[in-house]
DNA sequence: GCTGGCGTTGACGTATGGGTCAATGTTTAG
DNA sequence: CTAAACATTGACCCATACGTCAACGCCAGC
């Protein structure tokens, strides 16, 4: 099948595809007239690439569950760096949602303060906060991207 | 005091500092030179913004919060505006707290799956988990972002 | 008077995942 | 034959919060 086609079908746009061959994720044979030739194979690394993606994976992570598939296996996850990423991706949205909690808290506090009279809040508090921040923030992004 | 003092006091950059006032968030008065001349509001003001910024607000979060303070209030949150933005923040963040917590039990599934075997994971599944991504995603980020 | 350190504005770069033309070629239906 | 519908590559656009030059002005000390 030719890009419009695996675009509709996967609920796509061509333009991601191309980007996807970019990206080097997903190479697709060429026709003599130059059109990209896609089949199942393909249908299923996007699906494999949309799913994850749902989830929140950089278009980086979901290289090796691509690879994994292409190398033959029936699952994307079945190999050691898929593992690995999906490790990783956990410790991650952890210490996201760690430092969500505390700044969820954290807000709670300030509204409380700023409806009850507007009490200033303290600085110490702020400045652990603010440190924490940072170490999430620096431990490479967690939490999902907008998508649009 | 000059834009350079300010910055080293308040831990941050020049660069930032314009940024802010591009923003209208920090207007300086001009000396005869061209230079910026700042005193101790403007202090409180970029203090205020890095608080906010710390806690995950956008720059453009924490306009209400400056121009309350601006407006002669001891405290940034003092007004109607500035406490409409944490209960904005504070339902974003539960927003992401309640996505993300969904998004680490489908990986630690995929993650029990695969280690398990490599067991297929349920599309039906996976499907719900990418409408309320999406759901969640187009309620305008509530994430922290990185700072760097 | 010259160097160094500070200030100014302007403009381009960063990362992410594509969207949106534009100019051009190909294939298919009528 | 021609128009529509598809394909190709290339290039610029989006947002965010600055970083990083570049080219230039101002001022203090030696």
């Amino acid at each position: 099948m030719r890009i419009g086609e695996l675009a509709r079908t996967a609920g796509t746009t061509t333009r991601a595809l191309r980007y996807y061959e970019t990206q080097g994720l997903l190479h697709a044979p060429r026709r003599s007239n130059g059109y990209r030739e896609y089949d199942e194979s393909h249908l299923r690394l996007v699906r494999e690439i949309q799913t994850l993606q749902a989830v929140g994976f950089a278009l980086e992570d979901t290289r090796p569950f691509v690879e994994c598939l292409r190398a033959g296996n029936e699952s994307g996850d079945a190999c050691a760096d898929s593992v690995a990423v999906y490790r990783r991706k956990l410790a991650e949205v952890d210490a996201c949602l760690e430092r969500l909690s505390e700044v969820r808290a954290e807000i709670a506090a300030k509204l409380a303060a700023s409806s009850l009279g507007g009490e200033p809040v303290l600085n110490s508090s702020l400045r652990k906060l603010r440190s924490v921040t940072r170490a999430c923030h620096q431990r490479e992004e967690a939490c999902p991207r907008r998508s649009r």
